[in-house]
DNA sequence: GTCTATACTCTGATAGAC
DNA sequence: GTCTATCAGAGTATAGAC
């Protein structure tokens, strides 16, 4: 009977994104993804071999997300207002996007595709960065950028900073950072 | 018969501290610790009324550890010593403890002392900070330098980048940092 | 080749007896 | 204060219907 298919693995990651989006990992549970595409749970282990699975798909989505994020804000920019507008679009997607923003930096599970869009995502702010130190390979100092960039989200996130603290933080860091590569 | 009893809240939270340093929070089931407490499952919701209680009592302790951690790498040192003395500590801790470690810039759960550890903590960072800016409430400066240390931290778990590269990341930041605030 | 039915083991949690 | 008994829900494996 089923011809055509009723399950595609893109069918199961669009609505397995649409119940992470609103509710977290809880949220993402088989059975109610299931009733969500009309199937029983044990139907689409025949598309993702478990649920690390498809939390890892919905990973690479995300990486590859911030990374068009980052691009499109960085495009065309001078290096220094590159280096705000990537800093500022990071920013936006872990506030747009906080679940799956937290999948981001995730401690290290299988099915994550270790030289796929999370590459992409480097080269990027690699390449911003290098335009700022001169050294069009420094990761040091994409590291730094990067982890300034990602521990900001999650502080901020984390609620424990009241409202003006972190917001102020924010551009501190960065001139900061801005201002220590251009000197070292 | 039960007299004394067997169980107290501080025994509870030792054993499921040694669980949780071993395993993360799939180790912490609640079967597991009763057995390793000689006690049935249901036993211990007299001493803490969910799961979440006990991590956010986990969370507390870990706060508490690293401020110790931090006070004594910082204690008597000159204010710049005692800056990079500061973050080599954090991330000692983030290596040594990852589990832990991972728990304390959670999404924000209840069973958090808004105003408990976490405070000393932050007014220890505040005071190392405030002795390198010059402004001995330096909310900002404190801001970026705690998501630095931070998501550093989380970028080394996350394995996603080489060996060499986030170690020279580092130092390369908390540089840029300390020149970047006594600039601004 | 695709999906369903069923069942198994695990989880956190509760009610009430002792 | 701890027990027994039980619950609803999780992820997953397998056999078989179509």
């Amino acid at each position: 009977m089923p011809y055509p298919a009723k399950l595609t693995a893109e069918k199961i990651l669009k609505v397995a994104l649409e119940l992470f989006e609103r509710g977290g990992p809880d949220a993402l549970a088989m059975r109610p993804l299931a009733d969500a595409l009309g199937v029983r749970p044990s139907s689409f282990y025949r598309y993702y071999p478990e649920r690390a699975a498809l939390l890892g798909a919905l990973e690479a989505h995300a990486t590859s997300k911030l990374h068009d994020a980052i691009c499109r804000a960085a495009y065309g920019k001078a290096p220094d207002a590159a280096f705000f507008a990537a800093a500022y679009s990071y920013l936006d997607y872990a506030r747009a996007h906080p679940h799956l923003f937290a999948l981001l930096l995730g401690p290290r599970a299988p099915y994550t595709a270790e030289p796929g869009p999370g590459k992409d995502l480097w080269n990027e702010v690699l390449g911003i960065v290098g335009a700022i130190t001169g050294n069009s390979d420094d990761t040091a100092a994409t590291v730094a950028f990067w982890a300034f960039l990602h521990g900001f989200a999650l502080l901020e996130r984390s609620g424990q900073f009241g409202v003006s603290g972190p917001k102020g933080g924010f551009e501190r860091g960065l001139r900061a950072l801005l201002e220590g590569f251009g000197v070292n």
